[in-house]
DNA sequence: TTGATTTCCATAAAATTCCATGATATCCCG
DNA sequence: CGGGATATCATGGAATTTTATGGAAATCAA
Protein backbone atom coordinates (compact mmCIF):
# COMPACT_ATOMS: atom_id res chain seq x y z
CA UNK A 1 0.00 0.00 0.00
CA UNK A 2 1.06 3.38 -0.68
CA UNK A 3 0.38 5.41 2.26
CA UNK A 4 -1.20 8.88 1.49
CA UNK A 5 -1.07 12.16 3.95
CA UNK A 6 -4.90 12.00 5.88
CA UNK A 7 -6.09 14.02 8.36
CA UNK A 8 -5.36 17.06 10.51
CA UNK A 9 -3.64 17.93 13.36
CA UNK A 10 -3.16 20.90 15.53
CA UNK A 11 0.40 21.74 17.06
CA UNK A 12 2.72 23.83 18.95
CA UNK A 13 5.10 25.89 17.62
CA UNK A 14 7.88 27.34 19.90
CA UNK A 15 10.33 30.46 20.14
CA UNK A 16 12.50 28.87 17.82
CA UNK A 17 10.44 27.74 15.76
CA UNK A 18 10.58 23.82 16.35
CA UNK A 19 6.75 21.90 15.55
CA UNK A 20 5.85 18.80 15.88
CA UNK A 21 4.87 17.00 12.57
CA UNK A 22 2.24 14.49 12.82
CA UNK A 23 3.47 10.99 13.92
CA UNK A 24 0.99 9.69 10.87
CA UNK A 25 2.42 11.72 8.71
CA UNK A 26 6.30 10.47 9.65
CA UNK A 27 5.42 7.04 8.22
CA UNK A 28 4.51 8.46 5.18
CA UNK A 29 7.46 10.91 4.93
CA UNK A 30 9.84 7.75 5.61
CA UNK A 31 7.98 5.47 2.92
CA UNK A 32 8.57 8.25 0.26
CA UNK A 33 12.21 8.82 0.70
CA UNK A 34 14.34 6.26 -0.73
CA UNK A 35 17.50 6.88 1.09
CA UNK A 36 15.23 6.27 4.45
CA UNK A 37 16.32 3.37 6.52
CA UNK A 38 15.43 2.56 10.12
CA UNK A 39 17.59 4.62 12.91
CA UNK A 40 17.87 7.69 10.32
CA UNK A 41 15.38 10.40 9.56
CA UNK A 42 13.36 11.05 6.26
CA UNK A 43 14.09 14.24 4.45
CA UNK A 44 11.34 15.74 2.29
CA UNK A 45 10.67 19.09 0.56
CA UNK A 46 8.61 22.49 1.73
CA UNK A 47 7.48 24.16 -0.99
CA UNK A 48 6.44 28.04 0.23
CA UNK A 49 5.76 29.72 -3.26
CA UNK A 50 3.68 28.76 -5.94
CA UNK A 51 0.15 29.56 -6.43
CA UNK A 52 -0.77 29.10 -2.81
CA UNK A 53 1.40 31.37 -0.33
CA UNK A 54 -0.69 31.56 2.91
CA UNK A 55 0.22 28.01 3.68
CA UNK A 56 3.63 25.78 3.23
CA UNK A 57 3.30 22.44 0.98
CA UNK A 58 5.40 19.05 2.22
CA UNK A 59 6.23 16.72 -0.47
CA UNK A 60 7.82 13.58 -0.13
CA UNK A 61 11.28 13.15 -2.15
CA UNK A 62 9.50 10.42 -3.86
CA UNK A 63 6.58 13.45 -5.56
CA UNK A 64 8.62 16.18 -5.72
CA UNK A 65 11.07 14.10 -7.96
CA UNK A 66 8.35 13.33 -9.76
CA UNK A 67 7.92 17.33 -10.51
CA UNK A 68 11.54 17.71 -10.75
CA UNK A 69 11.42 14.97 -13.75
CA UNK A 70 8.31 17.26 -15.59
CA UNK A 71 10.55 20.30 -14.94
CA UNK A 72 13.75 18.80 -16.57
CA UNK A 73 12.18 17.88 -19.28
CA UNK A 74 11.47 20.97 -20.69
CA UNK A 75 14.10 22.84 -22.75
CA UNK A 76 16.94 24.12 -20.56
CA UNK A 77 16.97 28.01 -21.30
CA UNK A 78 12.95 27.91 -21.79
CA UNK A 79 10.83 30.37 -20.12
CA UNK A 80 8.38 28.22 -18.93
CA UNK A 81 11.32 26.32 -17.20
CA UNK A 82 12.61 29.41 -15.76
CA UNK A 83 9.10 30.09 -13.66
CA UNK A 84 8.71 26.41 -12.75
CA UNK A 85 12.20 26.33 -11.52
CA UNK A 86 11.69 30.10 -10.06
CA UNK A 87 8.36 29.21 -8.13
CA UNK A 88 9.14 25.23 -6.88
CA UNK A 89 13.05 25.19 -6.59
CA UNK A 90 13.62 28.76 -6.04
CA UNK A 91 10.44 28.67 -3.23
CA UNK A 92 11.30 25.46 -1.53
CA UNK A 93 13.82 23.69 0.80
CA UNK A 94 14.89 20.32 2.18
CA UNK A 95 14.06 19.44 5.74
CA UNK A 96 14.69 16.57 7.44
CA UNK A 97 13.01 15.61 10.56
CA UNK A 98 15.08 15.31 13.82
CA UNK A 99 14.86 12.28 16.18
CA UNK A 100 11.51 13.59 17.79
CA UNK A 101 9.85 14.06 14.34
CA UNK A 102 10.23 17.30 14.60
CA UNK A 103 11.12 20.13 12.29
CA UNK A 104 12.45 23.92 12.48
CA UNK A 105 10.31 26.80 11.05
CA UNK A 106 12.38 29.57 9.85
CA UNK A 107 11.35 33.21 10.55
CA UNK A 108 11.11 33.78 6.94
CA UNK A 109 8.43 30.98 6.84
CA UNK A 110 6.73 31.69 9.45
CA UNK A 111 6.38 35.21 8.91
CA UNK A 112 5.22 34.16 4.89
CA UNK A 113 2.44 32.18 6.57
CA UNK A 114 1.57 34.13 9.83
CA UNK A 115 2.35 31.62 11.95
CA UNK A 116 2.72 32.80 15.55
CA UNK A 117 2.72 29.37 17.97
CA UNK A 118 0.28 27.34 16.65
CA UNK A 119 0.32 25.34 13.49
CA UNK A 120 -2.34 23.31 11.80
CA UNK A 121 -1.39 19.91 9.52
CA UNK A 122 -3.37 18.68 6.96
CA UNK A 123 -3.37 15.79 5.20
CA UNK A 124 -3.66 15.83 1.11
CA UNK A 125 -2.61 13.00 0.00
CA UNK A 126 0.18 13.27 -2.04
CA UNK A 127 1.26 16.59 -0.12
CA UNK A 128 0.05 18.05 3.23
CA UNK A 129 -0.08 21.85 3.65
CA UNK A 130 0.85 24.01 7.23
CA UNK A 131 -1.20 26.43 8.24
CA UNK A 132 -1.47 29.35 10.52
CA UNK A 133 -4.99 27.91 12.82
CA UNK A 134 -6.84 31.34 11.80
CA UNK A 135 -6.33 31.24 8.49
CA UNK A 136 -7.00 27.93 7.96
CA UNK A 137 -10.54 28.70 9.21
CA UNK A 138 -10.51 31.42 6.38
CA UNK A 139 -10.22 28.75 3.66
CA UNK A 140 -12.26 26.27 4.61
CA UNK A 141 -14.71 29.13 4.82
CA UNK A 142 -13.75 29.73 1.64
CA UNK A 143 -13.93 26.64 0.09
CA UNK A 144 -17.47 25.77 1.34
CA UNK A 145 -18.79 28.83 0.18
CA UNK A 146 -17.42 27.70 -3.06
CA UNK A 147 -18.70 24.28 -2.81
CA UNK A 148 -22.01 25.37 -1.76
CA UNK A 149 -22.81 27.32 -4.86
CA UNK A 150 -21.74 24.55 -7.27
CA UNK A 151 -24.69 22.77 -9.15
CA UNK A 152 -24.76 19.28 -9.82
CA UNK A 153 -22.81 19.10 -13.11
CA UNK A 154 -19.93 21.01 -11.34
CA UNK A 155 -20.09 19.73 -8.30
CA UNK A 156 -16.40 17.49 -7.83
CA UNK A 157 -18.47 14.80 -6.34
CA UNK A 158 -21.02 14.38 -8.61
CA UNK A 159 -17.79 14.59 -11.22
CA UNK A 160 -15.62 11.99 -9.76
CA UNK A 161 -18.05 9.32 -10.71
CA UNK A 162 -18.07 10.43 -14.02
CA UNK A 163 -14.57 10.05 -14.59
CA UNK A 164 -14.79 6.60 -13.65
CA UNK A 165 -15.44 3.90 -16.48
CA UNK B 1 18.76 11.16 -3.71
CA UNK B 2 20.06 13.68 -5.94
CA UNK B 3 20.19 16.88 -3.89
CA UNK B 4 19.20 19.96 -6.16
CA UNK B 5 19.38 23.44 -5.41
CA UNK B 6 16.80 24.96 -3.86
CA UNK B 7 15.69 28.01 -1.90
CA UNK B 8 17.22 31.85 -1.60
CA UNK B 9 19.06 33.34 0.25
CA UNK B 10 20.84 37.03 1.12
CA UNK B 11 24.38 37.09 1.81
CA UNK B 12 26.91 40.21 2.17
CA UNK B 13 29.61 40.68 -0.05
CA UNK B 14 32.71 42.39 1.54
CA UNK B 15 34.98 44.79 0.03
CA UNK B 16 37.65 41.95 -1.46
CA UNK B 17 34.31 40.43 -3.14
CA UNK B 18 34.30 37.74 -0.59
CA UNK B 19 31.02 36.10 -0.39
CA UNK B 20 29.67 32.84 1.35
CA UNK B 21 27.69 30.11 -0.72
CA UNK B 22 24.78 29.17 1.16
CA UNK B 23 25.44 26.22 3.27
CA UNK B 24 22.47 23.67 1.41
CA UNK B 25 24.31 24.75 -1.88
CA UNK B 26 27.47 23.34 -0.46
CA UNK B 27 26.19 20.56 0.12
CA UNK B 28 25.08 19.92 -3.68
CA UNK B 29 28.30 21.32 -4.47
CA UNK B 30 30.19 18.97 -3.19
CA UNK B 31 27.86 15.97 -4.74
CA UNK B 32 28.70 17.07 -7.73
CA UNK B 33 31.70 17.48 -7.88
CA UNK B 34 33.68 14.07 -8.78
CA UNK B 35 36.38 14.89 -7.23
CA UNK B 36 35.40 15.87 -3.88
CA UNK B 37 36.54 14.28 -0.91
CA UNK B 38 35.92 15.01 2.95
CA UNK B 39 38.40 17.33 3.75
CA UNK B 40 38.54 18.70 0.19
CA UNK B 41 36.70 21.81 -0.79
CA UNK B 42 34.21 21.06 -3.93
CA UNK B 43 34.57 23.05 -7.59
CA UNK B 44 32.01 24.27 -9.81
CA UNK B 45 31.55 26.55 -12.68
CA UNK B 46 30.38 30.05 -12.68
CA UNK B 47 28.94 30.83 -16.24
CA UNK B 48 28.86 34.67 -17.07
CA UNK B 49 27.63 34.94 -20.27
CA UNK B 50 24.57 33.57 -21.74
CA UNK B 51 21.26 34.26 -22.04
CA UNK B 52 21.26 35.75 -19.08
CA UNK B 53 23.43 38.02 -18.11
CA UNK B 54 22.07 40.16 -15.22
CA UNK B 55 22.96 37.31 -13.02
CA UNK B 56 25.78 34.92 -12.74
CA UNK B 57 25.03 31.13 -12.69
CA UNK B 58 26.60 28.28 -10.96
CA UNK B 59 26.62 24.72 -11.97
CA UNK B 60 28.32 21.62 -10.26
CA UNK B 61 30.82 19.85 -11.89
CA UNK B 62 28.06 17.24 -13.00
CA UNK B 63 25.84 19.38 -14.17
CA UNK B 64 27.86 21.88 -16.65
CA UNK B 65 29.49 18.52 -18.17
CA UNK B 66 25.78 17.51 -19.15
CA UNK B 67 25.47 20.52 -21.10
CA UNK B 68 29.00 20.56 -22.29
CA UNK B 69 28.07 17.07 -24.00
CA UNK B 70 24.90 18.09 -25.51
CA UNK B 71 26.87 21.51 -27.13
CA UNK B 72 29.08 18.68 -28.19
CA UNK B 73 26.37 16.90 -30.05
CA UNK B 74 26.03 19.90 -32.37
CA UNK B 75 27.51 19.67 -36.34
CA UNK B 76 31.03 21.21 -35.29
CA UNK B 77 30.85 24.30 -37.18
CA UNK B 78 27.10 25.28 -36.68
CA UNK B 79 26.61 28.90 -35.57
CA UNK B 80 24.69 27.16 -32.86
CA UNK B 81 27.17 25.71 -31.91
CA UNK B 82 29.99 28.35 -31.47
CA UNK B 83 26.95 30.68 -30.05
CA UNK B 84 26.67 28.41 -26.77
CA UNK B 85 30.62 27.65 -27.00
CA UNK B 86 31.25 31.44 -26.49
CA UNK B 87 28.09 31.87 -24.13
CA UNK B 88 28.67 29.03 -21.74
CA UNK B 89 32.60 27.80 -22.55
CA UNK B 90 34.35 30.99 -23.19
CA UNK B 91 32.06 33.23 -20.51
CA UNK B 92 32.47 30.76 -17.70
CA UNK B 93 34.86 29.77 -14.86
CA UNK B 94 35.92 27.01 -12.88
CA UNK B 95 35.43 28.26 -8.78
CA UNK B 96 36.44 26.56 -5.57
CA UNK B 97 34.79 27.08 -2.26
CA UNK B 98 37.36 28.21 0.27
CA UNK B 99 37.55 26.52 3.80
CA UNK B 100 34.59 28.96 5.20
CA UNK B 101 32.38 27.86 2.73
CA UNK B 102 33.01 31.40 0.78
CA UNK B 103 34.05 32.18 -3.10
CA UNK B 104 35.32 35.52 -3.92
CA UNK B 105 33.61 37.27 -6.77
CA UNK B 106 35.84 39.46 -8.98
CA UNK B 107 35.47 42.92 -10.12
CA UNK B 108 34.37 42.25 -13.24
CA UNK B 109 31.92 40.19 -12.63
CA UNK B 110 30.41 42.29 -9.93
CA UNK B 111 30.07 44.92 -12.65
CA UNK B 112 28.64 42.93 -14.82
CA UNK B 113 25.36 41.82 -12.05
CA UNK B 114 25.64 45.64 -10.38
CA UNK B 115 27.00 43.70 -7.06
CA UNK B 116 27.51 45.77 -4.63
CA UNK B 117 27.71 44.61 -0.73
CA UNK B 118 24.75 42.16 -0.78
CA UNK B 119 24.00 39.46 -3.04
CA UNK B 120 21.19 37.02 -3.59
CA UNK B 121 21.63 33.33 -4.33
CA UNK B 122 18.65 31.41 -5.89
CA UNK B 123 18.36 27.44 -6.59
CA UNK B 124 17.14 26.95 -9.90
CA UNK B 125 17.22 23.02 -9.39
CA UNK B 126 20.75 21.87 -11.42
CA UNK B 127 21.98 25.01 -10.87
CA UNK B 128 21.82 28.02 -8.90
CA UNK B 129 22.01 31.79 -9.69
CA UNK B 130 23.47 35.15 -8.08
CA UNK B 131 21.58 38.44 -8.12
CA UNK B 132 21.93 41.85 -7.28
CA UNK B 133 19.22 42.44 -4.78
CA UNK B 134 17.15 44.89 -6.45
CA UNK B 135 17.38 43.33 -10.12
CA UNK B 136 16.82 40.42 -8.51
CA UNK B 137 13.00 42.06 -7.22
CA UNK B 138 12.73 43.16 -10.60
CA UNK B 139 12.60 40.10 -11.95
CA UNK B 140 10.48 38.30 -9.94
CA UNK B 141 8.21 41.12 -11.00
CA UNK B 142 8.54 40.84 -14.46
CA UNK B 143 7.97 36.61 -13.59
CA UNK B 144 5.17 37.38 -12.06
CA UNK B 145 3.81 39.46 -14.52
CA UNK B 146 4.43 37.10 -17.46
CA UNK B 147 3.05 33.90 -15.42
CA UNK B 148 -0.81 36.09 -14.84
CA UNK B 149 -0.98 36.76 -18.18
CA UNK B 150 -0.65 33.12 -18.98
CA UNK B 151 -4.00 31.03 -20.14
CA UNK B 152 -4.45 28.24 -18.50
CA UNK B 153 -2.86 25.73 -21.65
CA UNK B 154 0.29 28.09 -21.15
CA UNK B 155 0.45 27.62 -17.85
CA UNK B 156 3.48 25.69 -17.03
CA UNK B 157 1.37 24.46 -13.91
CA UNK B 158 -1.28 23.44 -15.68
CA UNK B 159 0.83 21.86 -18.02
CA UNK B 160 2.42 20.25 -15.29
CA UNK B 161 -0.62 18.16 -14.15
CA UNK B 162 -1.17 17.24 -17.55
CA UNK B 163 1.79 15.50 -18.58
CA UNK B 164 1.06 13.50 -14.86
CA UNK B 165 -0.51 10.11 -16.35
C1' DT C 1 58.23 46.64 -3.42
C1' DT C 2 53.48 47.31 -3.65
C1' DG C 3 48.99 46.31 -4.65
C1' DA C 4 46.28 42.29 -5.07
C1' DT C 5 44.97 37.87 -3.76
C1' DT C 6 44.78 33.93 -0.88
C1' DT C 7 45.20 31.73 3.92
C1' DC C 8 44.63 31.78 8.43
C1' DC C 9 42.45 33.09 12.72
C1' DA C 10 38.44 34.99 15.43
C1' DT C 11 33.60 35.35 16.88
C1' DA C 12 28.72 36.27 17.33
C1' DA C 13 24.58 34.45 15.76
C1' DA C 14 22.01 30.72 14.11
C1' DA C 15 20.99 25.97 13.62
C1' DT C 16 21.29 21.26 15.29
C1' DT C 17 21.81 17.71 18.66
C1' DC C 18 21.18 15.85 23.12
C1' DC C 19 18.68 15.09 27.28
C1' DA C 20 14.37 15.30 30.02
C1' DT C 21 9.32 14.74 31.12
C1' DG C 22 4.42 14.50 31.31
C1' DA C 23 0.81 12.75 28.51
C1' DT C 24 -1.29 9.39 25.55
C1' DA C 25 -1.78 5.35 23.49
C1' DT C 26 -0.81 0.31 23.05
C1' DC C 27 0.29 -4.15 24.69
C1' DC C 28 0.04 -8.21 27.37
C1' DC C 29 -1.30 -11.62 30.43
C1' DG C 30 -3.75 -13.32 34.01
C1' DC D 1 -11.92 -7.54 30.53
C1' DG D 2 -8.89 -5.09 33.80
C1' DG D 3 -5.13 -2.61 34.76
C1' DG D 4 -0.53 -2.22 35.26
C1' DA D 5 3.66 -2.36 32.12
C1' DT D 6 5.60 -0.56 27.99
C1' DA D 7 6.16 2.15 24.05
C1' DT D 8 5.13 6.38 21.48
C1' DC D 9 4.20 11.32 21.31
C1' DA D 10 4.38 16.17 21.99
C1' DT D 11 6.94 19.53 24.03
C1' DG D 12 10.64 22.13 26.70
C1' DG D 13 15.41 23.46 27.90
C1' DA D 14 20.40 23.13 27.65
C1' DA D 15 24.64 21.89 25.31
C1' DT D 16 27.08 21.64 21.06
C1' DT D 17 28.11 22.44 16.29
C1' DT D 18 27.72 25.09 11.97
C1' DT D 19 27.33 29.35 9.68
C1' DA D 20 28.18 33.91 8.22
C1' DT D 21 31.23 37.39 8.45
C1' DG D 22 35.22 40.40 9.60
C1' DG D 23 40.14 41.36 10.08
C1' DA D 24 45.09 40.18 9.96
C1' DA D 25 48.94 37.60 8.20
C1' DA D 26 51.11 35.36 4.42
C1' DT D 27 51.83 34.67 -0.44
C1' DC D 28 51.98 36.13 -5.16
C1' DA D 29 52.78 38.75 -9.29
C1' DA D 30 54.63 42.27 -11.93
Amino acid sequence: MIRRFRGESLHKVDAKGRVSVPAPFRRVLEEGDPDFSIGSNPNFVIVYGGVKNNCLEGYTITSITKVDKLISKLPRFSRDREILERFINTQSTYMQLDETGRIVISPRLKEQIGLVDEAIFAGMGEKFQIWEPKSYQEELQVLNQDFNSLSDEENPFFRLDQLEE
